[in-house]
DNA sequence: TTAATAGTGTCTCTAAGACATTATGTG
DNA sequence: CACATAATGTCTTAGAGACACTATTAA
């Protein structure tokens, strides 16, 4: 076997795909890279940064260290996406990313928001460098799949919302409409979220029963929204 | 923006993870490290090898070189698994590995087994050095997953089978029993095998009529098995 | 009372699960 | 003909889809 000391190393670092619900449409942040950066510097893009072997003590420890410095967010449920690797995606020569996906309500971004970090539509995405956009897409393909089996909408909103939120979202996220009887069934009998007793949000006319998700952690079902 | 050159670069290297059925039961294909690996030297581990910047193109590049260095096989039907990365999981250092797994008929791969090359049942695993474990119950995982709304499992099979043995491959995999009638009907359903007519497999009864794969790729189902 | 949204009832029909039955080969 | 395995029929029942209806607030 090759001894690696022989072989030169690619460059590794880590893309961050964070979504977010804003006006009833699913939004990604990018943010401005950095002035001296050797590619693309002050171009958006995905938050991103290499791996630092004496910082890090392992992948997760990076995303959230990326996270932290280039946007100034504690990491919220991150998970590994996939991994973009050849000799093609960046000028700089042959290299990695290992890209992650997390899933926020907004007001969770808003606070960073500015000149340097924006939310921007998944539909309509300005040019990204890199292989960004089709890292963006792998994201969304994803986040799609996953909803139909599990309670990862649920993390794109705020700390209560009413049912009929919770419906739009998961047919903003997986693109199709859904009936509401059948969608209430079926929340149920997930019971991934639960009525907050006496809580109501009214507007101009029936106040709506408002609900909180059960639990920090993501639920997977095995049926099919 | 940090820049690469002032880091110190991860090794970055990729693990195979090949799946087949020998004996109605799921094995995984491990191989002997080379005889001046720097770490475990001679051991049996999961087929794996650095990132060659100058001869791979991309990540996919580099599986198909190290499954023919390493082991002799030409690329079956591969997807990328998962990345694992951190300070700890190599004697030698800070390292990164992309595992990818694969699913093939026990035929492909039994031209190659011998002293070097061997066959392992998943649930009776031999000590294996790095997070290799790790690795391979994230490929059993994941298999395991998929096989519930896809084809997945047909690859493990020859190019031709009894409905029988599909079914018994499904429990396998899935750890699971299925009703036959209800099985039938999905798969005809699904439409992802045919019988082809007039062949027939019998033994001292009644003979079972033989079917293969329609086309060669993967199909997704919503369907849940 | 009207408008608008929240929430529930109910009917139909598909299909899963479970069990039984028929079909077809060998010895 | 007995036997073993292959393949299919059928009954029950759960639940999805579709549509209609009731409930509750503000103006």
């Amino acid at each position: 076997m090759a001894k690696a000391a022989e072989h030169q190393k690619p460059n590794v670092s880590i893309d961050v795909v964070l979504f977010t619900i804003r006006g009833g449409r699913l939004h990604v942040l990018i943010a401005r890279r950095a002035a001296d950066a050797r590619v693309f510097p002050g171009k958006f893009a995905l938050p991103g940064g290499y791996v630092h072997v004496d910082e890090d003590q392992d992948l997760m420890a990076t995303v959230r260290r990326v996270l932290k410095q280039k946007v100034g967010l504690t990491a919220p449920y991150l998970e590994q996406l996939a991994t973009f690797g050849g000799a093609y995606r960046d000028p700089d020569g042959w290299s990695i990313a290992i890209a992650y996906y997390g899933v926020v309500p907004e007001s969770y971004v808003e606070p960073v928001l500015g000149q340097d970090v924006r939310l921007v539509p998944v539909d309509e995405l300005p040019p990204l460098p890199f292989d960004h956009p089709e890292i963006v897409s792998t994201g969304v393909k994803r986040l799609r799949g996953k909803s139909g089996y599990s309670s990862l909408p649920a993390f794109l909103l705020p700390e209560t919302f009413t049912l009929n939120e919770l419906q739009e979202v998961y047919e903003q996220v997986m693109g199709v409409r859904l009936e509401k009887p059948t969608f209430r069934r079926k929340v149920e009998a997930q019971g991934f979220v639960e009525a907050i007793p006496g809580e109501m949000r009214g507007g101009a006319h029936r106040p709506a029963q408002l609900y909180r998700r059960v639990g920090e952690t993501l639920r997977e079902f095995d049926q099919v929204f």
